[in-house]
DNA sequence: CTCTTTGATTAGAGCGCTTCAACACTTTAT
DNA sequence: ATAAAGTGTTGAAGCGCTCTAATCAAAGAG
């Protein structure tokens, strides 16, 4: 900066005013500083610049597992509405553990994110009682334990509850009664989901005939449960998994054991991932509308900047996608 | 920290000095000082320690696209080594776009980080000129247009031309000889790719039928060339995809058609992305082994750190995995 | 008892930028 | 003419940290 100052023949205050475009810089200095600086290649040092302005213009988001399609397009969302509003992301990847994504926090705040957006993160309430009072925080796409009463967190989830009771409800529509739900095991919002689907059993009259196995976030996740209760005297003959990428884990367990699908058993997923909808699997799911969950996570952190201080919570309405892989159970023979 | 110190009764610079782990600090100060930082909730600010550091210890990231799996799982791969080598990254997504992949670009170098990993990348070796001298590149999984003699640039890259190579030897293997490639477009690896097809067909003294049709890097790119193929006099017997989201469209297309694969044509994609593990789909392509080019990225940036000058170039060996969507030719009639 | 050595601590400059108050000009009003 | 107001520019302080060189205290050597 100094060498562009020099070579303009201005002062480095004028240098910096130029590069950040003020308007009270007269047409003349304004280009020779210009030439000067694509002549030295001059590149300001965003460090040095967020130091002095006493802020970033950078918004933190965690995610929980990037190779999951679903956390990836809520990212997109985040990012794209971030950048409209002259914001930056940066993108930590909790992959899939949960002290990883208690440093990651900690780096982000570190970092002096002026606002944090955790997309499907395992914390719980408890992790964030300092952070919050820090930096505006927003929870997207899960349901921390505790941050329900949180006064410093927003969030913004699909109402995972009605999901899973939508898909119950279908399901019992077609007949079936041993449903099967496999769920996210320490993921954050199987809990929710888990209690929609028990809801969904007891008001479909089924409540007896619920059970619900420990799966994870993946297609491996959902081998050793299927290997079970195909092993059991009455297997299920539907099946609920917590994610669509559990549910093409399914899909491929049972394709093995040659259990059709679904004349068989009918299968379900959640989060209306892309994979889902390719006609091969053709997974009857439920929609999350992630980029407007992206979208609704940066409106949040803005209005905390912007003074808001009670909390928000975004429920939004989720869709079920019937597809291919639901039907009427089987004829008992 | 100024607090700190005051609080613990010592000097800035020995917060400083027990902050970054100082082995000359005497146990009682130390002890003193850590317990007036967590009462006094002290964070470091890293902005300000990078700036007086003259270091960030952050590699940044460009990625092409994180929806796609075989980019995500790259970046996952880079972060994992970083993390080893005490190095944190900051990932930004070009999400397709060439223009925003430059900005991006400028923002990581702003940003003052270390090391530039572009994953993916559009860009073409023009663009780097002035980047390359400021900051050690390695590029992955993309091949550059200009990078090759770009003493700057570190090159990580599975075969392409090979990996395609590979596919139509084995579709030729199979007896098919109208063999169609829908290529990558503007995409960095489409030209090695159809180079290779090209070469492949030569070789199977297929050249006379050689089919190059513009795709891009998803599903929908694949619908509109699909349409047209089909309904043409001679339609091919088998597709070589881009990749295997393009293969995945492909696959729903001629689904939709009423076409059947692999009994009449057979189908490969590329990038053995966990899609095509799918058992419904169980799509043959090409694996690249994508966790150990992040790993060889990290290791060319350090490289680069520790003085190396030379650019070095590491080519993998792609390996075709053959699943359910390749058999022989239908017969004619 | 003084002199050196060693180890622990600190003052202060500096990292690259922004920003505020002050300054030198011009222009307009009086 | 002079004062007032407006423009464009600049010097210098300060953002939160690190790090070198200097200082101080304690221990060991002569």
């Amino acid at each position: 900066m100094e060498d562009v100052a020099e070579r303009a023949n201005v002062s480095r205050a004028l240098v910096s005013l130029v590069i950040n475009g003020s308007p009270k810089v007269s047409e003349q200095k304004r280009r020779r500083v210009l030439e000067a600086a694509r002549a030295l290649g001059y590149r300001p040092n965003l460090m040095a610049r967020s130091l002095a302005q006493q802020r970033t213009r950078i918004i933190g988001v965690l995610v929980n597992d990037l190779r999951n399609p679903f956390f990836a397009e809520v990212v997109e969302g985040i990012e794209t509405a971030a950048e409209s509003d002259e914001f930056g992301i940066v993108v930590l990847n909790g992959r899939r553990d949960r002290s990883r994504e208690l440093s990651a926090v900690e780096t982000l705040v570190q970092l002096q994110v002026e606002g944090l957006a955790l997309v499907g993160a395992q914390l719980d309430g408890g992790d964030l009682d300092e952070i919050t009072d820090i930096v505006p925080t927003v929870v997207v796409a899960s349901d921390l334990v505790g941050s329900v009463d949180h006064p410093g967190v927003d969030v913004i989830v699909t109402d995972g509850r009605r999901g899973a009771e939508l898909v119950v409800e279908h399901l019992a529509a077609l007949g079936h009664e041993r449903i099967l739900h496999i769920d996210g095991a320490h993921n954050a919002s199987a809990a929710e989901r888990r209690q929609g689907y028990r809801r969904g059993m007891e008001a479909a009259g089924l409540g007896g005939l619920a059970d619900v196995r420990a799966g994870g976030d993946d297609e491996a996740a959902a081998f050793a449960v299927i290997d079970e209760v195909l092993a059991e005297p009455a297997p299920p003959t539907a099946v609920f998994a917590f994610n669509d990428l559990l549910a093409a884990g399914v899909l491929d367990r049972l394709d093995d054991a040659g259990v059709s699908v679904p004349a068989d058993v009918s299968l379900v997923g959640f989060d209306n991932t892309f994979i889902a909808a390719l006609h091969h699997l053709a997974l009857t799911t439920v929609n999350q509308p992630r980029l407007t969950m992206g979208e609704m996570a940066v409106a949040a952190l803005l209005e905390r900047l912007n003074g808001r201080n009670e909390p928000v919570r975004h429920t939004l309405e989720p869709e079920l996608v019937v597809r291919g892989t639901t039907g009427p159970p089987p004829e008992p023979r």
